[in-house]
DNA sequence: GCTCTTA
DNA sequence: TAAGAGCAACGCCGC
DNA sequence: GCGGCG
């Protein structure tokens, strides 16, 4: 088997055991998806959730090059705390391809982009709800955050992520950095705790939260990264995170709506 | 998935 | 020859 | 500075 130039390995392996999902299914999976995908990829800095041996076995996060990485995967230094990393980011169908055959689940993006890895071009606020939680909570708690971002003049962006929550972004012009938007995001994810405190929570610790939805925006920083659009997910329905018009929300019941098996209907239709 | 270390 | 380990640590929060 | 968190 070889797609996009890629000699794929193990091709009948299964990854998704509950769906019987094969290696080869998942890379084909991000060759149709690559369309769609690669624009929310080109860029960005990743982290990569391999899952060589199948999502039920051991996996690992990969943000730093390896050696053996071939010359066409795009690298970018990156300043950290403990000095310079070399990592990577996602510009082409070969990459997607490469990456996937590496037992590549789920792609996670940064907010910013490689060439100026400070400034965010979007600010997202990440609703987690508790395990156990009431999706429809979720629903409303995005509509109400919809409509307070839309009073601020910002445009709302929504997103299933695949697994559990929503995204609720807005893109952002690269005039500040992540430091010098964090007061005003920090004081928005406040505000919207204090108007609806049944609701939301943004304590960092779990103990403290009540069972509540976690609005994260804490992801709003350098170096963090968050899921990209038509990522799959690590979970037995192999959930895929799925960009939605604000009008389809009513008609989702979970986070994982839609997934492998129904994606491309979806897509097929829009 | 792949490499490197150690046995 | 094979088994086992490593592969993210970073940035933030609240204490 | 440290543990917790994603
Ligand atoms: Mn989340
Ligand atoms: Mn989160």
């Amino acid at each position: 088997m070889e797609i996009a130039g890629i000699k794929i390995s193990h091709p009948d392996k299964i990854i998704f055991p509950d769906l019987g999902l094969t290696k080869g299914e998942m890379v084909e999976y991000y060759e149709k998806i690559s369309e769609y995908m690669l624009p929310h990829l080109k860029n960005r800095p990743l982290t990569l959730l391999r899952f060589p041996d199948g999502i039920e076995a051991e996996g690992f996060h990969q943000k730093n090059v390896f050696d053996y990485f071939p010359d066409f995967i795009s690298r970018v230094e990156v300043p950290t705390e403990s000095g310079n990393k070399m990592q990577f980011y996602c510009d082409s169908l070969e990459s997607l391809i490469y990456f996937a055959n590496q037992g590549t689940v789920s792609f996670h993006t940064w907010l910013a982009r490689q060439d100026r890895l400070n400034e965010p071009d979007k600010v997202v606020f990440d609703l987690d709800p508790p395990d156990n939680g009431d999706f429809e909570e979720v629903k409303e708690s995005a509509q109400l955050i919809k409509k307070y971002l839309r009073k601020k003049g910002k445009k709302p962006q929504l997103m299933t992520t695949g697994k559990t929550g929503l995204h609720i972004w807005y893109p952002a012009q690269r005039v500040k950095t992540f430091d010098e938007r964090r007061d005003v995001i920090k004081s928005m994810a406040l505000e919207l705790e204090e108007m609806y405190p049944e609701l939301l929570t943004t304590e960092v610790r779990i103990e403290n939260r009540e069972n509540k939805i976690f609005l994260d925006y804490l992801r709003n920083a350098y170096g963090q990264t968050s899921v990209c659009p038509y990522s799959l997910r690590s979970n037995a329905s192999a959930g895929v995170a799925t960009p939605l018009e604000w009008s389809e929300l009513s008609a989702i019941d979970s986070a994982d709506h839609y997934t492998y098996q129904n994606i491309f209907r979806r897509l097929g239709q829009k």
